[in-house]
Order: C-alpha cells, then structure tokens, then sequence
DNA sequence: GTCATTAATTAACAAATGTTATTTTGTGCC
DNA sequence: GGCACAAAATAACATTTGTTAATTAATGAC
C-alpha cells in the first residue's frame, strides 16, 4: 500500500530499519488534486509533507485580501505551514497543490513526541528544517541583494522547470511583483 | 572566568548540568569591539554566537561590491553563517558588531559531532534554528506581502529599539532600500 | 468544437524608487 | 573646542513599478 514511503526518506541515510517502521506509523500516503487547498490559515497543520510529485505553493493573504505566494515547493522538498510546524499553533499560511500530488504525510505533533526520545528521527526533522531553512536564506538574499528583473532571470537560471510548471500569476507574487510588472520584464528580457 | 556562560542557555530548560558542562567545553565567552568583522565570505564561520550583549549585522556583497544587510541580531539572538551552519561550508556572509559585543560562542562542529549522541544537545541545535528559521520566514513575508513604505513602519511598531541602535545606511538594505528612499519615507511617515 | 471564464499581454498614466550630486548634520579624534 | 570625515537629508531627473483598463490568448467545461 506505502510503495513509494521507502523511497521518499532513502536519502536519509542515517535511519534504521526499525526508523522507518516508526515513521511509517505516524505518516500517510495523500495524493491532492490541481487547485486543492491543502491547509488553510486559522487551522492548525498537523502535518509536514514530503513531497514525491508535484509541487505544493505555499501563500499568505495580504490585508488588503490579496494572495502573495511565498514558497514553491517540488519533488523532494518538505513543506508545511511554518506556526504550526515550529511552534505548534495555527497555521499564518495556505498550501495548495498547483499540480495533481503526492505526498508522504508526516503528523508533525507525532514526530516531535518521538524525536524526544529518538535522535535520529529528531536528526531527521533537523536535516529537514535545515533545508528549508538554508533555501529561505537564500530567499532572504534574492529580495535584499536583487532588483525584480534580476530576480527573475535568476529564477530563468536555476529553476527554469519551475518558470514552466507555475502560472505567472503566482510567479508574479513569488518574485515579490505584480503581474502586469512581470510581463513587461518577459518582454524586456525575450 | 565564563560568568554569564549558565545565564545564556537557561532557557533552554530540558539541557541537564553534565550538557551544561558538555557545551561549556566548546563554548568561549569572546567579546567584539564596535565595527568589528566578525567573520568573512570565503572563510569557514567555526562558530556559531549567542549574543548576550550588543547587535550582530549579517551582510553580503553585491556583484558591484555593494553591502546589503540580511539581518540584524540582538540580544539573546543566535547568529551564524548560513553555509557554514548548515553545510559545513565556507561562507557566503559576513558578521559585523554594530556595538561593542559580548557573546558565547559555540564550536559548530563539534556541536554537530556530540548531536550525534547527546539528543539534547541536538535539541538545542533544533531549537536554535527553529528560532532563526521563523524569524526568516516572517521577513521572506515582509518582503513579499509589503512595500517599502509598510516595512519601515512594521519595523517602526515591532522594532523601534532597534530602529534606534542600528544606523540608517545598515537599516536602509535591512528593508531592501536605498538611504536616498529611506530617507524619503521617514519624512512622509512623520 | 464552442462558449464562458480565466490568464496574460499591452497601453497609458500616476506614484514610487533609483541615481547622482549637493547641502546639512552628526561623530569621532586630536 | 575645532577639524576631518562619515552619515543623513534634500533636490532634480531618469527609470521602474503600480494601477486601471482594454485586448488578446489560453484553458476548461459541456
């Protein structure tokens, strides 16, 4: 039924069988649809997803109500809604699948229960922040060191598939600019 | 000798005295004077720095050599270079004291090495970047969700100390502007 | 395939920021 | 205190972005 949990914690190399028996208990196998909302904000996220395809967006709304895309996430990137997963209350974030995916589902309040006791599986959820951790820096750096139309030939550099699998609508947003803005940078830059 | 060494990591509730002593053997109390680089792009950071006194700027260089600050921390702040943290590797950043500096700092790599087997000690790690990692969520937002004109009056509501300790030209590509702007809005917001 | 709806492009104008240069203010040092 | 230097404010102009609206292209449902 699980094929394909194996496969998803492989590059972890530092857990034992009896690891991934306890990691299958407390994870689940979910597959959402193009457009899903996943986790909405207000709600507590009880999970942290694995991803094993498709690509999960991460947004926020503005005070105005505007949706502001935040975070991309594709095959084998973690994501998860930053409140609940670090501090354990609701969630500030919407995911949404912009694909059909699946995912590994990880009951975050679970895990955290368990790497009190089980340094590896604590090593996991380490290695996994830390991941997530050094790509926000990065983002951190690409809006303080970059103007918009740097921003985005840099993302036509390293994340060209993404450039093709995400809408500019939400691209837009990601780059911290409007759409209109977008569009002109694409003309300019073509 | 490391008066203030117990008082920088009480918080941390769950380490026990023999983790206390542990960290006692690769922490040093160091101190920095006022304008100091702490630690330079290129070069391996070996540390990471609880700051007990003073304000910790991290910056990077443009490709035209132009300083742009990433962040800026505080008493009882942890802070480090992101790739050398996270990968092991030379820094991409660099750490300057804005104000005379007090802080333990903590040997990263052996800290990695007795994670392996003290899960305590691990806890601290993960608690460490858990705090570091929210604080960088929260600002990849504020620069997605806001405009400049809103960043500096959020930074003005949650941050006024600091708004006071660090000078303009620092807080000027903290809020991904130019003084010339900064400047500007600070007369239209008073 | 057609139709309705949404997304993306283009255009025109207002507003904000960047750039460069100058002036004023502030700071540290002797 | 006075001097030298750096920081901050101000001004003028170029550039870019935001905004609103209209047009074209693309997508999805039936």
């Amino acid at each position: 039924m699980k094929e394909g949990f194996v496969e998803a914690f492989k590059r972890f190399s530092f857990l034992t069988l009896p690891d991934l028996v306890t990691l299958f208990g407390l994870s689940t196998l979910k597959s959402f649809e193009k457009g899903e909302i996943i986790s909405e904000a207000g709600i507590y996220c009880e999970h942290a997803f694995l991803i094993r395809k498709g690509i999960i967006r991460t947004y926020v709304l503005t005070s105005e109500g505007e949706e502001r895309t935040i975070r991309l996430a594709k095959e084998k990137d973690f994501t998860s809604c930053g409140a609940s997963f670090l501090h354990g209350e609701p969630a500030t974030e919407y995911l949404q699948a912009l694909e059909d995916c699946k995912v590994v589902a990880v009951n975050t309040q679970k895990l955290q229960e368990i790497s009190k006791e089980n340094i590896r599986i604590l090593r996991l959820a380490h290695e996994g922040i830390k991941e997530a951790f050094a790509e926000t820096i990065k983002r951190v750096e690409f809006f303080t060191v970059l103007n918009p139309e740097q921003r985005y030939k840099l993302l036509l550099d390293e994340s060209a598939e993404l450039l093709q699998r995400v809408p500019q609508k939400y691209l837009a947003s990601y780059l911290g600019i409007t759409t209109v803005s977008l569009s002109r940078i694409r003309s300019r830059v073509s």
